[in-house]
RNA sequence: GGAAACGUGGCCGAGCUGGCUGAAGGCGGCACCCUGCUAAGGUGUUAUACGGGGUAACCUGUAUCCAGGGUUCGAAUCCCUGCGUUUCCGCCA
């Protein structure tokens, strides 16, 4: 969330860039709230300080064995103002905290202008898609002539956009898996995360899924417990209310996790082939740091994500997303869009954000600063390295050949024991 | 899932027959001093949040002894609920 002190200090700023979002975002409700809160505040503890004081009274005139009981009547009567005062702080603490929490990021000066993805930036290129002279197949086709992939049964087992991976389709997903986990820890310097797939509410909110997205995910009944989204949850929470010391700064995470997301809004969406189901498979990244590194962080964490692309000899782009596109508690974001031919386009596959602080207040996470000694909080970013299911799909639409046959990367052959499909 | 015990500051650990305890003592950390080096020793310091005042260093109020309620003039201390840990039993990949 975004600090009341800033808000208060620079509320035209804070409002202006709120509005590059999305013209309805405002932060006056909450500099209202803020100020009656404050009034209260001051109210009680001034009550409570003279409590203290003539408690401590009482206590010594007792032990002298005088008589308390007009002046223990008298501190009752106030004790039930500052019972009414605390009511109504606790009452505003709460409303101001649930009116930040519905308040997204403020957009980077560097994010691009624009309520739509119409607006984003392409910012480069790499690798050239092939048009071969035979018509490339979608995913959706090649999978089920290999049966390596079983949609139907996937939705008899579970529901629409559930599907079951089989034979050398589980195995290349598997080794997608691996080659993603060893190239980011052995080359890129990430520590190897399994973490929980359910998580609670707290950790929800911690990384801005709570409140304002909760029908975006599966919550089990009777219990405080939610399937992850993206283990950008888990990861990002594992620090959270605790206070780092700079030294363990910067945190390089990296966890291969299941996503389950609702996908509800967007029915009618890439409704075919692996492109958007409600369980997916994604290796993601994750970075704790201090603020004056987060902008080189999330260059290189986008590069590391564009690395195994160019490893896998993906075509991509990237591109800045603009103001009106990015995700709710980001500040800014280059999405990594890989070369599907069965779309004609660029589609998504990564998706590299820097927070800021915006996540970091909400979790609490923080770290001592070596030079002054004081707490602050940490910057936090992530990005997919990569999505497993579409890098699936991506590999075998690009690299399809005349006769039919996939030749799957040379990376991959290692942990498949066979390079051809 | 059943039973019992427990949950104090970075850590260990007092307090728990309610008041002067943000919290003894120790360890660790930091600063300074001392001994030629090392080892040891001495002195001081050592939380966070939200407010108020000040350009600032800083001063100051309130809250915080797992969390949330309650009793009381006053709670780390008493009561209730929840969460967690440990041990025993049950179950289990």
């Amino acid at each position: 969330m975004l600090d009341i002190r800033l808000i208060r200090e620079n509320p035209e700023k804070i409002n202006e860039l709120l509005k590059r979002r999305a013209p309805h975002w405002t932060i006056d409700e909450v500099l209202k709230v803020d100020e009656q809160r404050r009034e209260c505040q001051i109210k009680a503890d001034e009550l409570k300080s003279n409590r203290k004081n003539i408690s401590q009274q009482i206590g010594m005139m007792k032990k002298n064995g005088e008589d308390t009981t007009a002046i223990q009547e008298q501190v009752r009567l106030q004790g039930e103002e500052i019972k009414a005062l605390d009511e109504k702080q606790a009452e505003l603490d709460e409303l101001q905290r649930n009116l930040l929490l519905n308040i997204p990021n403020t957009p980077d000066e560097t994010t691009p202008l624009g309520f739509d993805d119409s607006q984003n930036i392409e910012i480069k290129r790499w690798g050239e898609p092939a048009h071969p002279d035979f018509e490339q197949k979608a995913h959706w086709d090649i999978v089920t002539e290999k049966d390596i992939v079983d949609f139907e049964r996937g939705v008899k087992l579970s529901q629409s956009r559930f599907s079951l991976y089989r034979g050398k389709g589980a195995q290349l997903e598997r080794a997608i898996v691996n080659f993603f986990l060893d190239v980011h820890t052995n080359q890129h310097g990430y520590e190897e995360i399994m973490p929980p797939v359910l998580v609670n509410s707290n950790s929800m909110r911690g990384t801005g899924q709570l409140p304002k997205f909760a029908e975006d995910m599966y919550k089990c009944e009777n219990e405080d417990l939610y399937l992850i989204p993206t283990a950008e949850v888990p990861v990002t929470n594992i620090y959270s209310g605790e206070i780092l010391s700079e030294n363990e700064l910067p945190k390089y995470m990296t966890a291969y996790t299941p996503c389950f997301r609702r996908e509800a809004g967007s029915a009618g969406k890439d409704t075919r082939g692996l492109i958007r189901q409600h369980q997916f498979n994604k290796v993601e990244l994750v970075k704790l740091c201090t603020p004056e590194t987060s902008v080189e962080e999330h260059e290189k964490l986008t590069r590391n994500a564009e690395t195994v692309l160019e490893m896998l000899g993906l075509p991509y782009r990237r591109v800045a997303l603009c103001a009106g596109d990015i995700g709710f508690s980001a500040k800014k974001c280059y999405d990594l869009e890989v070369w599907m031919p069965s779309y004609n386009a660029y589609k998504e596959i990564s998706s590299c954000s820097n927070f800021g602080d915006y996540q970091a207040r909400r979790a609490n996470i923080r770290y001592r600063s070596n030079e002054t000694g004081k707490v602050n909080y940490v910057h936090t970013l992530n990005g997919s390295g990569l999505a497993v299911g579409r890098t699936f799909a991506a590999i075998l639409e690009n690299f399809q050949q005349a006769d039919g046959s996939v030749i799957i990367p040379e990376v991959l052959h290692k942990y498949l024991g066979w390079g051809v499909l």
